[in-house]
DNA sequence: AACAACGGTTCAATATATGAACCGACGATA
DNA sequence: TATCGTCGGTTCATATATTGAACCGTTGTT
């Protein structure tokens, strides 16, 4: 039949394999799943990963002898499967982050009103590990990422000014502009990376979304090196002065908390410029009032 | 310097791949990681997976860029990684097992005070979702597995004897000798399948562990195929013919009610056959007695 | 200072992944 | 009921990505 033909077309990839094992092309089939996708067939996987039939049938049958996917027996569609399930519990079990930043992550969203959320720093990736919404307002941030971009968000930025050097680069190779006011190149954002080094906080200005906001501070553990982030999105017409306050006075709680949770403290550093900064903010209020 | 070549000595593997994708042998890695074994070192993975060092190490880099594992930046040994948690939560949000599970599986426990757990079968493996340990006992029967061997456990059993066809192939081609009364061929196994058919339990009198029975009953989703099982692991000394009773009483509770949670309900037969099987077991009682 | 163990890297050899074409089944359409 | 499009899955020659022996530099021990 020549209808394959046509299907192929649609599937090929643009004939550059940036370096890419076979086993990382498998793995990222894998992030094509989500809650408002959970199952996907073999036709569809080649349209989102940009490959042929043959070879992602191939890739998801790995995946599939390591129960990673399952296939729906009535739709042949593939699923997550179970056997991630018992890693991510065995994880969590030795490497306990979600379970310790919970509590302090509800204080801060309650006192602040506002959407929170905890990310891990991984390699050169920040992901994001729980967020919980405040029911105090009817419009919320709404953050649903599964990693969140180094350059556009108040996370990866704070991930960028404390976290290892080399994630700038890794953040230039990838600049997608969200929004107008995301920061369009390099020299931008090592602006932005050094005023969130003096301040303590990283900051995004509806860098990723319009109409949001972001705050966070950075998270360590017993390392000593930066862990993951703690942050809160806010609805962008409702950051005043007054809230910002709050929210950077509550950041501090949080981040000392989880931190301490997580085996680690916060480095000297950046108690200083959090004291630095939150002063220095009500030095300005006092001059602008 | 020589050494390399004695530790290499130590991880050649015995020149025998079974058609095994590289992406499933890089897989097969994190299967070592348990909440015993949570960080393993780049040598210490060679002698496990019995690969040389350069392979295993660009394995664990695949990995390691999916956010599957993680370094710790201390020891420079290999954790699983955060990427887990999300996939897993996102699997248990679109195919919601585990919880829907845990209920019916606290009530198993508690009626029988033996341990309970629950299994899912997904292609020709079957996998521990969730265990339950009724506190009334002190010593109890402790069954902390990843997955569960088709042809030694009772759960394993009743997949073979209500799952697809080929599991029983499967089963045969890894017939592990655990205790004296493990099943050593494919007869004994197809005789233990029919008497499993017959009464509608999965049985195993210490086939995995001495001292260890295990009574089990399928369960099915909304495909009508087999979903998974239920079984009551039980310190063999414990196991009166009473308790038996009642384990199969519960059992049957526990499977319709998991069954309907998830989707799907207990085929007739089944139904028939533990009707059957349970009469029958109270004329051999009265018989007995 | 010598040694061993470790994490990580190199390069030739070749085992393994790849994709165009193909197959059979299904469902919609007309 | 004949046609078409789409789907999941398979084949095989080709070529590319994986492999492992040997190597390197560092660290900690004796």
């Amino acid at each position: 039949m020549l209808t394959d033909l046509v299907s192929n077309f649609f599937c090929k990839p643009p004939k550059v394999n940036f370096l890419m094992s076979s086993t990382t092309k498998t793995l990222e089939l894998l992030s094509h799943f989500s809650v408002a996708r959970p199952e996907i067939g073999l036709t569809q996987f080649c349209r989102l990963a940009l490959r042929d039939k043959a070879t992602t049938y191939r890739h998801l049958q790995s995946l599939e002898t390591a129960g990673f996917i399952e296939q729906n027996p009535m739709t042949k569609a593939y699923r997550l499967g179970p056997a991630l399930l018992q890693l991510a519990e065995t994880r969590e079990a030795t490497v306990p982050r979600k379970s310790a930043a919970l509590p302090p992550l509800h204080a801060l969203a309650d006192a602040t009103g506002e959407t929170s959320h905890v990310a891990v720093i991984s390699g050169t990736t920040v992901y994001g590990l729980v967020s919980c919404e405040s029911p105090q307002h009817g419009i919320r941030a709404i953050m649903d990422l599964d990693t969140f971009p180094l350059h556009a968000t108040a996370s990866g930025l704070c991930a960028l000014a404390f976290g290892p050097a080399q994630l700038l680069d890794v953040a230039c190779e990838n600049l997608h502009g969200f929004t107008a006011a995301t920061p369009p190149d390099r020299a931008t954002l090592v602006d932005l990376i050094a005023s969130i080094r003096q301040s303590g906080f990283g900051q995004a200005d509806r860098t990723y979304e319009d109409e949001v906001k972001g705050v966070s501070a950075p998270i360590f553990d017993q390392t000593g090196n930066l862990a993951g982030t703690v942050a809160v999105a806010c609805v962008a017409s409702r950051f005043t002065p007054e809230l910002e306050r709050a929210i950077k006075r509550n950041l501090i709680t949080a981040s000392r908390a989880i931190s301490r949770n997580w085996g680690g403290t916060i480095p000297a550093s950046i108690e200083a410029a959090w004291a630095n900064s939150t002063t220095l903010h009500m030095n300005e209020l006092d001059t602008a009032s």
